[in-house]
DNA sequence: CATCTTATGCTCAAGGAGAGTATAAATGGT
DNA sequence: ACCATTTATACTCTCCTTGAGCATAAGATG
C-alpha cells in the first residue's frame, strides 16, 4: 500500500536516516515509596536501541524489559518521542529519536542476578512530595530562587508574568498545589537555569536546586512519566498494577498517595473504592499489623470488562 | 554529555537506522463541521520526512505546515509514534518511524495557491457523529456486524466477552455513548475486520462498515487525534484556537459540539463559560443573524496566565 | 484496664451538574 | 399591527458529588 505522495517525492531514505532508541520509565511502589528503575548508579533511565525484529514498539519494549529484569511487564504506555538536538549537545553525533515509555511493575518481580537498581523518584524531584506538607526545599530554596529569576526579567511586565507562571505551577502564594504539573515545574526550573542539566554547570555560582540530576534529558522524561501516571490514576485503575495480589485498603491508599505526592481523606477514599466496585474482599484479614486488623482486598478485574472509565479519584481536601 | 551505558555498548548506528516521518492531523472547524487537512484526494494525511535541520520535532512540524499551507500553526501537540511493521505491509521497505502530531488552525487561514484540501472528519468516522442522535449506520449496520463477529468467537465465554467489549465501546444496549473512545472503536472495528485497512480487502464478501478509508494507518492516526482533542477540550481551552477572533456563544457551542460529536445543554454551557471567565464581551453584537442578535465574545488570553487548569466542560445530559 | 493504633460506619453541608421555565429581542409573513 | 418563529439570556430547582468530621470497633501493649 502506497504512502502519501509527499513521501514518494521526498529525499531518499538515507538522507534523513536516524537511530531509534527506547527509553523506559519503569515504576514500582514499595512500602509507600514510588521507585523507578535506573542504571549507571541512578544517573540514567534504562535505554537501548530499538530492534526492528519486533512487530511493534510495545513488543520491543516488553521483550527488552523482560530481558533486563527477568520479569514480564504489566501495564505499558507510550510517553513521548524526543528528537531535540538542542539539549543532547553534540550536533555531530548521528541523529537519534528517543521513544519513551511508561511501564508499571512491582519491585519484587525483578529476577535475581539482574542489574536493576530501584531509586526513589523523589530523589530526583524532592519538591514533588507533599505528603508531609509543603517540602522545606520548596519554600526555603526554590521559591526564593524563582523570585530572583523572575526579577531578572528585562521589563516589569515580564517580571510579573514570570512570577505568575512560577506561582501557578508551584502553587505559591496560596494558589494550591497541582500535583499533575510535574513536567511544567521541571521545565520552568530548567528555563530558570536552576537545574544542572540546563548547562552552565561550569558556572560554579549557578544557584542549583536540590534533586539528583540525570544523563541527557532523562530527568525530563521521568518528569513526563510521573505527570502522566499522576493524571492516569484518576481515571484508569492502573494503581493495581503496582500492588500485590492482595492488599488492605490502607496499603492501596498509601500507594496512591505515594504516586500523587499528597495525602487523601481516608474515609472518603474507602467510600470511593466501595461505590466504584474496584475491589472485592478476599475474606482473609491482614496479619502482622498494628491496630485493628484490616480486611484484605483484591482488584476486581471484571470492572475492566464492565465499564469504559474507572478511576481512582483522589479525595483531596479543599484546604 | 554521555548517554546511558546501554547505548554505548549497543550496535553501531547503521545497524538500526530508520527514517523518521512526520504525520499531521491538522484540524479546523468551519460552520460547525470539523475538518482535517488531507492530501491525495482525501485518502491520506499530510506527511513527510523529518528534516534534521530543525532544533526539535515541533519546530520541524511548524515550518513544514507553514510551507504547506502558507499560514503559521496555532496549537501543536504530539500524538503518537508508530513503528508497527505489521500494518504497513511490506517488510522489505526501509524501517520507518512515524511521529504524528495534532495541530489546530482555521480553514480560512490557509493561503491561496496551496494544495490543501479540507475533508470533514465524520466522512471517515460516520459513527462518531451523535449530534443528531445515534447515527443510523451504528444501529443498522455496525451493531449487527459486531454481533455477528462476537458470535464467531470460539467459546461462549469469549463470545460474551467480545460482545461486552463492543457494547461498552459503542455504547450499545443503553450503556451510554462515550465520545472519547474513538480509537478503541476504530481498533475494535479493525479487529473485527470491518475496516478495509484491516486487509482481506480482496475478500469481496467482507462485511465493510461505512466510512472513507485512508492510506496505511492514517485513519488510525486520525482516530488518535480526534480522541485526544475530544478529551483535551474538557480541561484545556483549546477550542479557541479553532475560533475566529470574535464569536457568539452559540458559535462557540457549535464548535464544541462539532468536535465532541454530541449536543450540549445551551444554558448550562453559557453558565460554564461565564463562571470560568474564559471569554469576555467585545461590546459588539453579531450581525446578519436570524432571531435575537447575540453578543460577541473574545477569548480571554489572560486566563492562561491566571490558572493552570481551565477547560470547556461538556454539560452533557444524564439520559 | 488504660492507651494507642488502625479499621470502619455514618452524617452533614456546600457546591456542581443536569434539566426546565420564563422572558427578551430580532425577523418575516398576513 | 399582530403573530409565528428563531435565537438570546436570566433564573430556579433538585439530585448527586465531594470535602469534612464524628463515633465506634477491634486488635496490640504495658
Amino acid at each position: 500500500m502506497a504512502r502519501s505522495p509527499q513521501k514518494k517525492t521526498s529525499a531518499p531514505a538515507s538522507g534523513n536516516a536516524v537511530t531509534a532508541d527506547l527509553v523506559a520509565v519503569l515504576v514500582a511502589v514499595t512500602d509507600g515509596t514510588p521507585k523507578i528503575m535506573t542504571i549507571a548508579g541512578g544517573s540514567a533511565l534504562p535505554s537501548g536501541p530499538f530492534e526492528f525484529t519486533h512487530r511493534s514498539l510495545q513488543t520491543a519494549l516488553r521483550a527488552w524489559v523482560e530481558a533486563q529484569t527477568g520479569h514480564p511487564l504489566g501495564y505499558v504506555e507510550q510517553l513521548y518521542t524526543f528528537a531535540d538536538r538542542g539539549r543532547s549537545g553534540d550536533a555531530r553525533t548521528p541523529h537519534s529519536v528517543s521513544i519513551s515509555y511508561l511501564g508499571l511493575t512491582r519491585e519484587d518481580q525483578v529476577g535475581e542476578g539482574f542489574e536493576a537498581h530501584w531509586s526513589g523518584w523523589y530523589d530526583y524531584f524532592p519538591w514533588e512530595d507533599h505528603r508531609a506538607g509543603t517540602p522545606v526545599c520548596l519554600a526555603k530554596m526554590i521559591a526564593p530562587k524563582l523570585k530572583t529569576w523572575a526579577k531578572a526579567a528585562p521589563s516589569p511586565t515580564l517580571q510579573r508574568e514570570r512570577w505568575q507562571r512560577c506561582a501557578i505551577t508551584f502553587g505559591l502564594e496560596d494558589r494550591g498545589w497541582n500535583e499533575e504539573l510535574v513536567l511544567q515545574r521541571y521545565e520552568l526550573l530548567y528555563e530558570a537555569l536552576l537545574i544542572p542539566e540546563a548547562g552552565r554547570a561550569h558556572d560554579r555560582e549557578a544557584p542549583i536546586v536540590p534533586g539528583k540530576p540525570m544523563t541527557a534529558d532523562h530527568r525530563r522524561i521521568l518528569a513526563t512519566g510521573i505527570a502522566r501516571l499522576r493524571a492516569k490514576i484518576k481515571y484508569r485503575p492502573v494503581v493495581f498494577e503496582l500492588m500485590p495480589a492482595e492488599f488492605t485498603l490502607l496499603q492501596l491508599q498509601r500507594s496512591v498517595e505515594a504516586l500523587a505526592g499528597r495525602l487523601v481523606h481516608k474515609q472518603n477514599f474507602r467510600r470511593l473504592m466501595e461505590q466504584q466496585e474496584l475491589v472485592e474482599e478476599t475474606g482473609a484479614m491482614a496479619a502482622d499489623t498494628v491496630g485493628r486488623p484490616a480486611k484484605l482486598f483484591r482488584f476486581r478485574h471484571a470492572v475492566l470488562a464492565e465499564r469504559a472509565v474507572v478511576g481512582t479519584k483522589l479525595p483531596l481536601s479543599r484546604t
